[in-house]
DNA sequence: GTAGGGTTAG
């Protein structure tokens, strides 16, 4: 595992912008009582289990949503344990049971509602030129009523509803409806209604599709399943989860029960909440009901479980559709396939891909999207691209969302001139468009590989075709700058950015606060005062932190504050950086002091684990200083076990990974010259790159050598 | 978009 987008020095400092988030800048959890751990021992690397530390940052608790049992509760208390009688018998018409102090549960009728169906209309030619006529043009209200009236045959019911359905957007439409209403012609059934929700969803317009609902409960017209499915899925494309929750809830209340649509459009309410149980109990009590679900409702369990990166939920949902002989289809596919690349599974992806295309469905370019994405993300170079040759030679379609993926591929693989190919070839292409996400690709990968005067190129050609740099652009420069020491350009782009609206982020912060920890003198106080606009705390702290005179205790209450309002994917970098900081200035101790704090902060999970056989220490997603830090830290650790005769394993050994990324390979020689300047014991394992192994007489007979020397 | 549900990018 390595850093996107690094070489040498500041791989791990740098905020590299990797999907890989999980690996690199960890998890992080709760809760060991720093205050109480002596700052001079720094027993956490030994004491340390293989179980991550939690820190004890309670950073989100507003951020807290009430607890899943919670949420369900009014589901579970008001509806589904106690279904109306009348929807008993509606969804078990032909039911033998036998016990009525026990009903069966129903929760969903099995038969879906039937549509009416359309009687042909001669008409309908003339009609949709109408309807097209008035969607397009631009008429006052008076000129739309004018044109109104010239409607070339009669509004009779068929007539109306035809026009009603064919217009857009929706302000037109309820235009339309008003004046079919005030002409009082027939009688407005519910169709007309469930067509004029449909246009206002499409304008997100819930709160008139609530008016309109309770227009019908007034006049009594009946509400039918349709109705309610498109109330809840308006309300749950405006984010109004709450209101789906109680239409739904609304809905059982009146003795209407929902079919397999609106469940699962509800399903779909809950997974979009990530309530994972939720949905689970929903699916349950369905199936207990008597429901085969159908493409729809699995494609709606496996983003919940794909959401959750749930592997296992992955895998029920596999199993239920196999049970249940429900063949998925393309977006069931294409959906077990993200849900496997968020649940790091990228060789079930691909074997589920080849089943996918065996069993005759032809994946699009969603598919295909999301498997490059899996590819890149899981550095699988040589699968990727013989799954781009396949696109291209069996003319699987692509589309601009397809490309920008296969761009930011070629950065997580770093692979320079694919990328180069693929802009090339969308700059040509008549069907699809350079733009934003294209250009900040190929920054990422310019910046990566430091080839400064190509990143400068086409940022010039980006301010001169008017696509407009982003915050991560911002900091791919940033990076790509700072490695090359032409700072003044670097402070050239950060103003312009800043000018332009480019609203620093953490990352943006950590980039800035990486070149600041190999910068001398002038350039250093130059990113500085970038970083100054950005964070002027982060700058006082590394004021602090250059100040002897600065207590730990100081130190301590500051730097978890700030870690505090800092983003969770940029809080361990922000501590690699500093901790760089600090040796770079001669203050080792304080680097200690910060490795400590993070570790106690949860920054690095799984630092130090141990086995019977084996301890190691695992320095992967750490910066070159932090290493050092944290090797030597260990050193004085394992020097005060030996001294004082307790147990030690077989096996020491340091992790630092082999560096599998094109741009990423100097943690492991950093730390071999380390080793070497410390005279450790350690030796570069042959067999496993990565890995620096010492044995206990190795150790100890260091140890004991070394306490000769000094006494 | 032909009255209702599900899937694509740092």
């Amino acid at each position: 595992m390595a850093a996107k987008f690094s070489t040498g020095l500041d791989i791990h400092c740098s905020i590299p912008y990797t999907s890989d988030t999980k690996l690199l800048y960890g998890s992080s959890s709760s809760s060991t009582k720093s205050s109480r751990l002596s700052l001079k021992r720094f027993t956490i690397l030994c004491n340390s289990t293989s179980k991550s530390p939690k820190p004890n940052l309670d950073l989100d608790s507003s951020k807290k949503k009430p607890s899943l049992s919670e949420q369900l509760k009014p589901l579970s208390n008001t509806i589904l344990d106690d279904p109306p009688n009348q929807a008993r018998i509606l969804s078990k018409p032909k039911s033998t049971w036998v016990n009525p102090t026990r009903p069966k549960p129903s929760v969903l009728s099995l038969q879906r509602q039937k549509r009416s169906t359309y009687s042909y209309n001669p008409q309908i030619r003339d009609l949709k030129n109408f309807a097209r006529r008035l969607s397009e043009s631009h008429f006052s209200d008076d000129a739309f009523l004018a044109v109104l009236e010239d409607i070339p045959h009669p509004p009779t019911r068929d007539n109306a509803l035809l026009v009603l359905n064919s217009l857009r957007p929706w302000q037109k439409t309820i235009f339309f409806f008003n004046w079919i209403k005030t002409r009082n012609l027939f009688p407005l059934e519910t169709i007309f209604y469930n067509v004029a929700m449909k246009s206002l969803r499409f304008g997100r317009q819930f709160q008139q599709i609530e008016e309109l609902a309770f227009e019908m409960i007034d006049s009594g017209i009946e509400l039918d399943n349709i109705t309610y499915s498109t109330i809840i899925t308006c309300a749950k494309r405006c984010n109004l989860f709450d209101k789906a929750v109680e239409w739904f809830e609304r809905m059982y209340k009146t003795g209407l029960m929902p079919d397999e649509v609106t469940y699962s459009a509800v399903l779909d309410v809950y997974a979009q909440l990530g309530k994972v149980e939720e949905v689970m109990s929903l699916y349950e009590r369905g199936r207990a009901s008597g429901w085969t679900p159908d493409p729809v409702a699995f494609a709606v369990l496996a983003k919940v479980f794909g959401a959750a990166g749930d592997y296992d939920g992955i895998r029920f949902v596999l199993q239920e559709m196999k049970a249940l002989e429900v063949q998925p289809n393309l977006v069931v596919y294409n959906t077990l396939l993200e849900a496997m690349g968020k649940a790091g599974k990228p060789g079930l992806a691909r074997s589920l891909f080849e089943e996918m295309v065996d069993s005759g469905v032809t994946p699009d370019a969603k598919t295909l999207t999301a498997l490059i994405k899996i590819y890149g993300k899981a550095r699988w170079a040589r699968d990727a691209l013989d799954l781009w040759e396949r696109m291209k030679s069996n003319g699987w379609p692509m589309d601009f969302i397809l490309y920008n993926t296969l761009l930011s591929m070629c950065a997580d693989l770093g692979l320079e001139e694919v990328a180069e190919t693929l802009f090339h070839d969308m700059r040509k292409s008549d069907n699809c468009r350079l733009d934003s996400w294209s250009y900040t690709a190929m920054l990422n990968i310019y910046g990566s590989v430091g080839n400064a005067e190509k990143a400068m190129a086409l940022f010039e050609e980006m301010s001169r075709v008017g696509i407009e740099l982003n915050v991560m652009g911002c900091t791919c420069l940033v990076q790509c700058f700072g490695r090359a020491q032409r700072i003044d350009d670097l402070v050239k782009v950060f103003e312009v950015s800043v000018q332009r609206g480019v609203r620093p982020d953490d990352r943006l912060c950590g980039c800035l606060l990486s070149v600041v920890s190999y910068c001398k003198g002038d350039d250093a106080d130059k990113v500085l005062a970038c970083l100054q606009q950005a964070n002027p705390r982060l700058v006082t702290f590394v004021k602090m932190l250059e100040d002897e005179s600065t207590s730990y205790d100081i130190v301590k209450e500051e730097f978890r504050s700030i870690l505090t309002n800092t983003s969770d994917d940029a809080r361990r970098p922000f501590c690699n950086c500093l901790i760089d900081i600090c040796r770079k200035r001669n203050r080792a101790e304080r680097a200690h002091e910060l490795l400590y704090l993070g570790t106690v902060y949860g920054l690095y999970p799984g630092l130090h684990t141990k086995t019977p056989e084996e301890w190691r220490l695992n320095v992967r997603a750490l910066s070159v200083g932090a290493a050092q830090t944290a090797f030597e830290e260990w050193m004085r650790t394992l020097a005060k076990i030996v001294q004082s005769e307790e147990p030690l394993p077989e096996v020491l050994s340091a992790n630092t990974g082999a560096g599998t990324h094109k741009f990423s390979q100097g943690l492991a020689n950093a730390f071999a010259s380390h080793v070497e300047k410390l005279a450790a014991p350690f030796k570069q394992s042959e067999e496993k790159a990565g890995f620096f192994i010492a044995t206990r007489e190795d150790v100890v007979s260091w140890v004991q050598s070394k306490a000769a020397a000094t006494a």
